[in-house]
RNA sequence: CGCGGGGUAGAGCAGUCCGGUAGCUCGCAAGGCUCAUAACCUUGAGGUCACAAGUUCAAAUCUUGUCCCCGCAACCA
């Protein structure tokens, strides 16, 4: 069997969790769910950053201890974790003791080899922001970019990680690799700027004085870890780097990094660097989502246009009828389904509840609904059956089964998505075509028979490729099937893999949402 | 001339590489059906494919020019 690791990023625990942090984590459960149902054996790393001068003054600004603070961080985005049915395998965090001694090993090493220096480091520092900028960002805002005020010229000694020696390792890898940065126009991204800039070396500590709280810099203890330096280390610390070699030997490299398009440098560029350094294998892919806005402006704090998405699911739940399985579901569904992964999208309500309805209520609930209905009110409640599947399916689901997979591997979850939907609709339209109900006044039970196992095969197949994406709305259909004890192994994908259904009619799967 | 992406029905997108009746989802209108969650199925209205010139029997698709929008431009965790 052989495996697939995939890592999100670590969501630095200094605010709530938010739309953003929720879609990266459905991307890689459902690309984890996907993977396992190919019977790969996936290994999904997802955590907490937890360092840095701004948890600190968070912590003081409610009253408590860091630690205890980052605590109850790393609590909230677990508590949402497991709202949005994450099936992460681990969860680190960077606070952890086995992080940390991984961290001051990497430097250890790093420094040993001659890529770590200290030298003297001069900036422009916005008290008030806390925040250093470069000359030319400071000139072109004229002040501080974030706040607009003054700022005052410091100068300080640091250490330094020597990026610009790997400079042109970097751009050969990136040009030997041209699938290494997902979708192609974040590969062009840093292909342009590493062509159109020098790399300079990073500064990877923070004196003390300034910033109290990270791990410390283990060559010098007036310092601290710089923050991201610290935090990417994650990814090789979470699968036992130097701890559990042979772990981390049956692991790495990662296969994906799914990334939001903010931190695209930090994961192609300083990254690969730091791996290169250590001798280690770059990670295989770095896939970077885009971003959700909210009434065509960039969701952020200062904006005030947040989209708490506990929230939101506790408000979807009200709307239908109480259901928060569905609630959970539509949301996973309509993040993934609306825009493709690479591009930025829209977020709305009514988008929402659009979603919700036509597709999951009116198409996919109302067909495994009306199915269930007449295998009832046909049959009793027992389809058995060897029929083949209609003409009418054929070629679709031979399609499907390619195309899925294909869709699903580029991490295309719309274009998958929308395979699934469309055979959904051949289904509903093989409904009307053949009018059970006219059968049924004539009284042909086995033709009736085998058109509804014919249905049911099909529900049970089209919920097998939903689960990734859905998977409480499947197992609802596989229990409403009364196939719940059969695996949702793509292995399973073929027509004629269950020849009996025994049907447990539940509420309908997605209610519909009114709208006014 | 910094680099890159894009401008196709009311909305969101596909089609552009490899020219040849302009397609999908939602919305809208009419009809059908009744197993079903006012659902489902069918049909229809709606587009000078940003603009201009060129190549060609033929251009959304190729060439050139113009206009507009959006990312990136380094430590923002």
């Amino acid at each position: 069997m052989s495996k697939f690791y995939l890592t999100t990023p670590l969501y630095y625990v200094n605010a709530n969790p938010h739309i953003g942090h929720a879609y990266t984590n459905i991307i890689a459960d459902s690309m984890a769910r996907y993977k396992r149902a190919k019977n790969k054996e996936a290994f999904f790393l997802t955590g907490t950053d937890e360092h840095g001068e701004k948890i600190k003054q968070a912590a003081v600004a409610n009253n408590c201890e860091a630690k205890a603070f980052v605590n109850k961080g790393a609590e909230n985005f677990k508590k949402l974790w497991t709202k949005l049915d994450i099936s992460y395998d681990s969860f680190i965090r960077t606070t952890d003791d086995c992080h940390i001694k991984v961290v001051s090993e990497v430097i250890s090493t790093l420094k040993e080899k001659g890529d770590i220096y200290k030298d003297k480091y001069k900036a422009f520092y916005c008290v008030p922001c806390e925040s250093f900028w470069t000359g030319p960002q400071v000139k072109e805002a004229d002040g501080c970019p974030e706040c607009k005020r003054k700022v005052e010229e410091i100068e300080e000694e640091n250490y330094f990680f020597k990026l610009s020696k790997y400079e042109q390792w970097l751009k050969d890898f990136l040009k030997a690799n041209p699938s290494f940065v997902m979708p192609k126009i974040r590969y062009n991204e840093v292909l342009g700027f590493l062509n159109n800039n020098s790399l300079e070396d990073l500064c990877i500590s923070r004196p003390k004085k300034r910033v109290s709280w990270g791990i410390d810099f283990p060559l010098d203890d007036n310092y601290v870890v710089y923050v991201w330096f610290d935090a990417l280390i994650n990814y090789i610390s979470g699968v036992g780097y130097s701890l559990n070699n042979d772990n981390f030997k049956k692991l790495w490299p990662a296969d994906i990094h799914f990334i939001g398009k903010d931190i695209l440098r930090h994961h192609t560029i300083f990254w690969p660097i730091m791996l290169k350094a250590l001798d280690i294998e770059p990670p295989k892919r770095v896939f970077a989502h885009g971003w959700w806005k909210k009434d065509e402006k960039k969701i952020s704090k200062s904006r005030g246009n947040i989209v708490n998405p506990l929230e939101l699911i506790k408000n979807l739940s009200l709307s239908l009828a109480g259901n928060e399985d569905a609630a959970v579901n539509g949301f996973r569904y309509f993040l993934l389904r609306e825009v493709p992964v690479g591009l930025d999208g829209s977020f709305s309500w009514d988008a929402l509840v659009n979603r919700i309805n036509s597709d999951l209520a009116n198409d996919l609930g109302n067909l495994v609904f009306r199915t269930l209905n007449m295998v009832e009110k046909y049959l009793g409640s027992e389809v058995s059956s060897q029929t083949t599947p209609p003409k009418e399916f054929e070629g679709c689901l031979d399609n499907l089964a390619n195309n899925y997979t294909t869709h699903m591997d580029g991490v295309e979850f719309s274009l998958a998505l929308e395979e699934v939907f469309a055979f959904i609709r051949v289904i509903n339209k093989y409904i009307e075509d053949t009018k059970p109900w006219v059968l049924w006044k004539e009284k042909k039970i086995k033709e009736i028979g085998e058109f509804l196992y014919q249905l049911c095969e099909g529900i049970r197949i089209v919920a097998l490729y939903l689960y990734p994406i859905m998977p409480k709305a499947s197992e609802s259909i596989y229990r409403q099937l009364g196939v719940e004890n059969k695996s949702f192994s793509l292995a399973e994908s073929s027509w004629g893999k269950v020849l009996s259904f025994l049907i447990n009619k539940e509420a309908p799967l997605f209610p519909r949402i009114d709208v006014d």
